[in-house]
DNA sequence: CTCCGATGAT
């Protein structure tokens, strides 16, 4: 009869664990500690169980049930902790090895050890396993996950019979390391192609930056790929909900939510945590906060997800009310739980409340405090005037300030006008990162603000001497599932007509009702004229006035721009959410932005 | 036994 352990509410005491394994030394013990291992969520009682097995009945036999048992959930120290013990102990039966090498490749991968990948490769070849399948396909991987693409093509092409995973391990390896056309290429050249093939694909472009191609494979598997019976399981909507996330494509999101539900995907609590976020960043609160009360149990994720959602939507009080029903819920933060929780102060100018989080983190939350959370603090002091109190913080720091730190600092003193510190900060950037263009164009523009425009030509002279090129700003909103995007000045697009018509007549009306444009966002040295006329082609108020054309009253219209809001959109939108009635939510690069009525939900604090 | 894996700030 096959025996058990007990499950966690019975956990049995270490003595009586200990008295049934060695009591039944013919157990299947990979599964027994495997099992124990997963039911307790801890591998303390095992490691100690362990500790006294090996010295009554010590075996390869043991051991490598236990490497195995170890690198199953994930904990890969330990598996190659265990295996140079035994080593060491002098117990190395080879043929127990067939099953323990792909373990120890997968730890070696999973840590991006390749050195010691490098000697288990060597232990392979040693006891002869170069031409086993799996080994083989475990080589690659390892390879290829730690970066050294050549190797791994090596050994794949070596390979007397190659499967289908290990051409998947070549891929997703091309993939971890941006080699996308390489990707592409190995992937068209399968002639066999399962689930995780079209998966490591469709996360891979969504993790290169390219939402609309995992987007259109995703497509293409669940269409094309239909015929030949490959279906997307969990892993493959958990990796496809970020790019809708990213492109903001609301309407595919939730025609992928739809799907999911329809085969019972949706009952996995990752997908269920992607859903939270998808909804989150496509801009719809109200189905994130509705995905997030459907999970049960909630965990650290779903709860740091819900958390930074909050948080990006400039709801401060309910970034804290969560954090606090999490506290709560006894679940125990981590450090991303922090970041959002104070950048969520930070963004709702909650200064005294932020600080008071920041404190209590290490001492009553037992969260060490990153060089990320210094950056909130930072930006959270910065944003609200207090830049000597920045400054005096980064100086106490005990890590090396980042770039974020100093990021957080260039970015406020643009808001407050404080050219000295401003310089001071992106002096620090042009060092720590000089290839983001970022920091020129921000530490340009305050020139321009100031009228210093031979300082101005100066930085573009620096910018075009290291080659560095500039963004251009653009915004896209989705009408009816399609994603249109306009670019500033944009004169190509159908609507350009109807589009210009509607932005001219604005600042007339604005006018009347005691709106100025505010010329100071307009960063080129001309008139007066030509400043007002620049802002009115930015992308996001071409967004917009499409929206308006082309969606019936009373639709929310929701637009992404790639850049940072600019200051006089802010204003116009503002005015233009209520003379046309319409709820306006954008998101730009930091965070979202809620338009009614003539207001903003971000307070002009931003 | 190997291959796909969500949440963060600036």
């Amino acid at each position: 009869m096959e025996h058990t352990l007990p499950t966690p509410r019975q956990t049995p005491s270490y003595l009586n664990l200990f008295t049934y394994l060695t009591a039944n030394p013919s157990l299947k013990l990979s599964r027994q500690l495997h099992a124990h291992i997963i039911l307790t969520h801890s591998s303390v009682s095992v490691h100690a169980l362990f500790n006294h097995l090996i010295h009554t009945h010590p075996s390869s036999l043991l051991f490598n049930a236990v490497i195995r048992a170890y690198a199953q959930v994930g904990h890969y120290q330990q598996t190659l902790k265990l295996y140079s013990q035994m080593l060491s102990m002098g117990l190395c039966r080879p043929h127990y090895f067939t099953f323990t090498f792909p373990f120890l490749l997968k730890a070696c991968a999973g840590l991006s050890l390749v050195q010691t990948g490098k000697c288990v490769h060597a232990h392979c070849l040693g006891f002869g396993f170069q031409r086993d399948l799996y080994v083989g396909s475990s080589l690659v991987n390892m390879y290829a996950k730690c970066g050294e693409l050549a190797d791994a093509r090596d050994l794949f092409d070596e390979m007397p019979v190659r499967d289908v995973s290990a051409w998947n391990a070549f891929i997703s390896g091309c993939m971890r390391s941006g080699m996308i056309r390489w990707a592409e290429d190995f992937f068209r050249r399968m002639e066999r192609r399962n689930v995780l093939s079209w998966t490591a694909m469709i996360s891979g472009y969504a993790q290169n930056g390219l939402p609309n191609k995992a987007l259109s494979m995703f497509e293409e598997m669940s269409i094309g790929g239909g015929g030949s019976g490959v279906r997307p399981n969990w892993v493959t909507v958990m990796s496809v909900l970020p790019a809708c996330a990213h492109s903001a494509a609301l309407e595919q999101g939730k025609r992928i939510h739809h799907y999911a539900s329809s085969v019972g995907l949706d009952r996995n609590s990752s997908v269920q945590t992607a859903l939270i976020a998808m909804y989150a960043k496509c801009g719809s609160l109200v189905e994130a906060r509705h995905s997030f009360d459907k999970l049960v149990p909630k965990g650290v994720v779903a709860w740091n997800t819900m958390i930074t959602a909050y948080a990006s939507h400039g709801k401060g009080a309910e970034t804290i009310s969560t954090f606090e029903d999490m506290i709560r819920a006894k679940v125990q933060p981590d450090f991303i739980t922090f970041t959002g929780l104070l950048s969520g102060c930070s963004h709702s100018g909650l200064v005294e409340i932020g600080l008071r989080y920041f404190n209590d983190m290490e001492q009553v939350y037992s969260v060490e405090p990153r060089v990320e959370h210094y950056a909130c603090v930072v930006d959270l002091l910065s944003r609200a005037g207090r830049l000597q109190e920045a400054k005096e913080l980064i100086d106490q720091m005990p890590m090396q300030p980042s770039a974020s730190v100093w990021g957080a600092v260039l970015a406020a003193c643009r808001m407050h006008k404080n050219l000295e510190i401003g310089e001071r900060a992106a002096k620090e950037l042009f060092v720590l990162e000089p290839e983001n263009i970022g920091n020129y164009v921000l530490l340009s523009n305050m020139y321009a603000e100031f009228g210093k425009w031979e300082e101005v030509d100066k930085l573009r002279g620096v910018v075009k001497s290291l080659g560095l090129k500039k963004k251009p700003g653009c915004s896209w909103t989705e009408i009816n599932g399609r994603a249109h995007l306009f670019l500033g000045g944009d004169v190509l697009h159908q609507q350009a007509k109807e589009i210009y018509k509607l932005l001219e007549a604005l600042p007339k009306q604005m006018k009347a009702s005691g709106y100025v444009p505010d010329t100071k966002f307009a960063l080129h040295d001309v008139s007066e004229e030509e400043k007002e006329h620049n802002l009115s082609t930015h992308s996001e108020k071409l967004a917009i006035a499409f929206g308006l054309l082309n969606t019936s009253p009373g639709t929310v219209l929701r637009v992404t721009k790639n850049l940072r809001i600019c200051g006089d959109c802010h204003s116009a939108i503002k005015f233009i959410s209520r003379i046309y009635d319409r709820e306006i939510v954008v998101r730009d690069v930091n965070r979202f932005h809620h338009f009614q009525d003539g207001s903003c939900s971000c307070g002009d604090y931003w």
